[in-house]
This record gives structure tokens, sequence and C-alpha cells, in this order.
DNA sequence: TCTTGACCTTCCAGTTACTGGAGAGATTAG
DNA sequence: CTAATCTCTCCAGTAACTGGAAGGTCAAGA
């Protein structure tokens, strides 16, 4: 398989299959003997873990993390379910956070009149 | 006031305070003998219009198009509220992402024991 | 007066996770 | 045979800083 069926196999952009290559994370297997990278199901398994990873929000790291205990026959599930609960607790936060700002900011725009005239409770309340 | 003590008065990092003058966001006034930036009130002012929108989320590109405005006398409320309500919007698809994130992994998270053995749902599902 | 330490300068490089493009070689279809 | 498509490598850029090196400046104390 060349990088393009692969990438699209794994629902991957063909740079960012080559990039996870460069960066050590899902290698191919073999070159062609034109050097063309050839990947195999296992691989693509691996980009496809990788790609539901980071739509999840793990970050490349995490990603490396968890790809190491995929690949572990012999790790824990609560090694796995650390890695898990501490992001849902990132994405708890984010989420109070989003919502302090979404609050205040929907007062703003609620009490702009948003006419012709200048004076502006957004401006007056950022400056 | 030297870039320390204007980088206090606004809330902002010395190296960030610098970078915004680089971008020509906002420039210091003016140099000492020493070639020291010299702030006074109303770049501090300026400087801290921009740390709230950046707090609010506002990309540098927004804060240079709200400062304009912020230093415009004849800007119209509404453009102002154009840009605020675009941001809110973006908050709001952000909140709904978060949503079904936190649901989704929540959900493999508490079904997952935990515990020393090796299957787990967390990875049944990513892989 | 000298020195010490804090403060200031510029410039370069690194961060995250890619993405775009140039220039060149390989392969395939017609 | 040629044109289109694929692939390669390498370089540069994105956003918004941040860290560090090398060196100039300033104020206070011995």
């Amino acid at each position: 398989m060349n990088i393009s069926a692969a990438s699209k196999a794994a629902g991957l952009p063909v740079k960012t299959v080559r990039y996870y290559a460069d960066i050590g994370l899902v290698q191919a297997p073999s070159r062609s003997n034109a050097g063309y990278r050839t990947y195999d199901d296992a691989s693509v398994r691996k980009l496809v873990f990788i790609r539901r990873s980071r739509e999840f929000g793990f970050t490349i790291e995490e990603c490396r993390e968890l790809l190491g205990l995929y690949q572990d026959q012999d790790r824990t599930s609560a090694e796995v379910k650390r890695i898990a609960t501490k992001r849902l607790e990132e994405i708890e936060e984010k989420q109070r956070e989003l919502q302090s700002l979404h609050d205040e900011l929907a007062h703003l725009v609620t009490s702009c009149r948003g006419d012709h005239r200048p004076d502006c409770p957004i401006i007056d309340y950022l400056g």
C-alpha cells in the first residue's frame, strides 16, 4: 500500500502520515525500490488509532503514550484509565472556563445596542 | 516608565510587551538615550485592552481590529458588536464540540474497570 | 571608584501539530 | 511517448509567544 492509499484508509492527509513517521510515531514498515513508503494493515490500524485519539484531543505525546499501551500486551487498564481520566478532567476544566467566558461576553453583547452611535459597552468594558 | 513597570501595570510578561511592539500592535512611544523603551499611560491602557481581549479568546488579528475601533472616535457600536457576536458564536460551537467529546470519553472511562488486567474498553474503542 | 546585581537590548531558536510549496524522480494510462 | 499523477526530500510558515545567549546600562553600597 502506498502512502496515499494508507492515508485514505486511515482518514488522514498524506502530509500528516509522513509527519507521523518523521517524529517516530508510526513508521512505514518498508520502502519500495523507488523509495516509496509501503504501508501494511497494522500500520493503518495504528494511524487510525492516532487519528481517533487526536480527535479526542490527546496531544501527540499522549498518543505516543497510549500507542505504547495499545501495543503492550502487559499493560493494565488502570494505566489507560488514568490517562483518559486526566484528559476528561482537562475537558471539564476547559468547559468551565468557556462557560464563564460565554456568560460574560453574552452579557456584553446583549447590553450593546449595536447601532450607528459610537458608545459601546463592549469597548468600555475591555478598555 | 520602563518596560518592566509597563508590563506590571498591564499584567503582561515583558517578553510579550516587546513582542506586541515587534508585530506593530502597541509601539513603545519612545526610547531613552540608552535605547530603553519608554511607556506612557496611554500605551499601558492599550496593553490592558489587548490583555483583556486576549483573555476573551480574541486572536491577535481580532485584537488589532478591536484596537482600531477602540481608537476610532467615529466607529459605531454595531461594528464592535459584530466582532463580539462572531466570537460568541465560536465559543458556543466550541462548547458543543467539547460537550460531545466529554460525553463520549466519560462513557468510556466509566465502562473501564481500571484494574490490573489488560482488557480495556478505551483501547478497544480507540484501536 | 569599583563592583555587584538588576534591568535593558537584540537576535536566534524552540514550542505544537501540522500545512504548503518547490524541484525532482517514479509510475501509470492512453 | 507523453501527460498526468504520485512520491520523494527539504525548506518555510502558521499562532502567539517563550527561553536563552551575549552584551550594554543603571543605581546602590563598600
